[in-house]
DNA sequence: TCTGGGGTCCTGATGCTT
DNA sequence: TCTGAAGCATCAGGACCC
């Protein structure tokens, strides 16, 4: 082993792509190369998603309102989105990480860990390992560009990886992250945001060296549990794994409006779109929610939510608008309100939901999910996944001809 | 000037159970 | 049977990230 990797005792890369939904527009449309475009919607009350690295020098940046955008670089061309052309590239990307290292974690569609502890061997020193996914990256995606970070830590790998945006690569050597974060200011501790950075300022701490050299109880005093978080973070002490599974916890729709309204019908119309969208995507994964949560967000940006859980778990559009409806009614303020949203949560996999709200009513339900089990053991989880779609033909057999289940008993 | 949409996690208040 | 404390679950809101 190389004598530099003697004091590696973790070796993370963060990866990052350079303004990937502009670098996309610009990688499929050639003529677009080189000149500044902001990618968003152009009507109403939308926002900057992406703003091109020619962009960039106008002050343009995410989530900028894009009326704003354009006063500051009104010679940039806005172009909508294209979130499946996204999707498709990221998949290579992600493919790419996953020849690198059996544990990937994505952020998002554009950025990931890997935990590359162990893999010298196979990619050399940490150097090595990023000049190489960068340029497999480049090759698989025929042009686009990834900002990468190594280091011992998922933070510190995270930070390094925007240092030298864009097309770069900042190794961090473990021993020398301390000293390496302390110049940065504490807008570049992970989770503070505009509030906590004004409470920082406050406290007198300006660098993530200040809030290092500082005393910790008395952070968590200012600052709750945060503060013993972003004390650790200063010190550039992060034990947290590369995580590959992810399951999500909640999945929800909302949709501002064109103009704010405070009128319950068309209030419930947005309610019955975001219901149909989030059980569409509630089926396409397998999930069911246990419960649904209604958001409202006032012309004065206050947020408000009720939330209640179902009887039974359902993915079913109706059942959500249903539940969503009563709870609009629980909200005190009378509006007008911007923004509608709908959000299914805790959420579990699906097995059988279609043949457990039929078995419940007969008090089957446990037998169903015995025999479930043992067929996920015989035949893996998938084909119960599978069996859980009244679409499929074992769906649809398991629902037609519910004497199959009590011919599976003795299985 | 005028603030999207998708999420996660944390905190404090409140209510239920033991 | 009533009551208070402790522990836990749920809910609403806030902050943050990409």
């Amino acid at each position: 082993m190389n004598n530099a990797l003697h004091n590696w005792d973790r070796i993370v890369i963060h990866a990052d792509m350079d303004s990937f939904y502009a670098a996309v527009e610009q990688l499929d449309d050639p003529g677009l190369q080189g000149h500044p475009i902001l990618v968003g919607s152009n009507s109403g009350r939308g926002v900057v998603l992406t703003a091109s690295y020619e962009a960039r020098p106008f002050g343009v940046g995410s989530g900028m309102p894009m009326a704003q955008a354009q006063r500051l670089c009104p010679d940039a061309l806005i172009v909508p989105p294209r979130f499946k052309r996204y999707q498709e590239l990221s998949t290579i990307i992600m493919t790419v990480f996953s020849d690198f290292s059996p544990i990937v974690e994505p952020l998002s569609l554009d950025e990931a860990f890997l935990e590359m502890t162990g893999s010298e061997g196979l990619f050399g020193e940490p150097k090595n390992m990023g000049r190489q996914l960068k340029e497999a990256v480049k090759t698989a995606t025929q042009g686009l560009t990834v900002s990468v970070g190594v280091s011992g830590s998922k933070y510190v790998a995270k930070v390094a990886s925007g240092f030298a945006k864009p097309d770069g690569l900042t190794v961090v050597p473990p021993t020398a992250a301390r000293r390496w974060l302390a110049p940065l200011p504490v807008s570049k501790l992970w989770g503070a945001g505009e509030k906590t950075q004004t409470r920082f300022a406050a406290m007198g701490l300006k660098t993530i060296g200040d809030v290092a050299n500082s005393n910790p109880s008395l952070l968590v005093k200012q600052l709750g549990n945060a503060g013993s978080h972003f004390y650790s973070l200063s010190c550039a002490k992060d034990a947290r794994k590369v995580k590959s599974q992810h399951t999500a916890k909640s999945i929800g729709s909302e949709h501002t409006l064109d103009r704010d309204t405070r009128h319950p019908r068309e209030i419930k119309n947005y309610l019955r779109r975001s219901a149909d969208a989030v059980a569409r995507r509630l089926r396409n994964k397998g999930l069911i929610a246990a419960g649904v949560r209604v958001k409202l967000k006032t012309s004065e940006f206050q947020l408000l939510t009720r939330q209640e859980h179902f009887d039974e778990p359902t993915d079913v559009a109706d059942i959500l608008y249903k539940k969503a409806s009563v709870l609009l009614s629980a909200f005190q303020h009378s509006g007008p309100f911007r923004l509608v949203g709908v959000t299914a949560f805790d959420l579990r996999t699906v097995k059988g939901p279609l043949q457990l709200s039929l078995l419940k009513r007969d008090g089957r339900e446990r037998r169903l999910e015995s025999t479930l089990d043992k067929i996920a053991e015989r035949f893996g989880e998938d084909v119960v996944h599978r069996a859980g779609d009244p679409k499929t033909t074992l769906g649809a057999d398991l629902v037609a001809n519910l004497d199959f289940l009590d011919n599976t008993e003795g299985m």
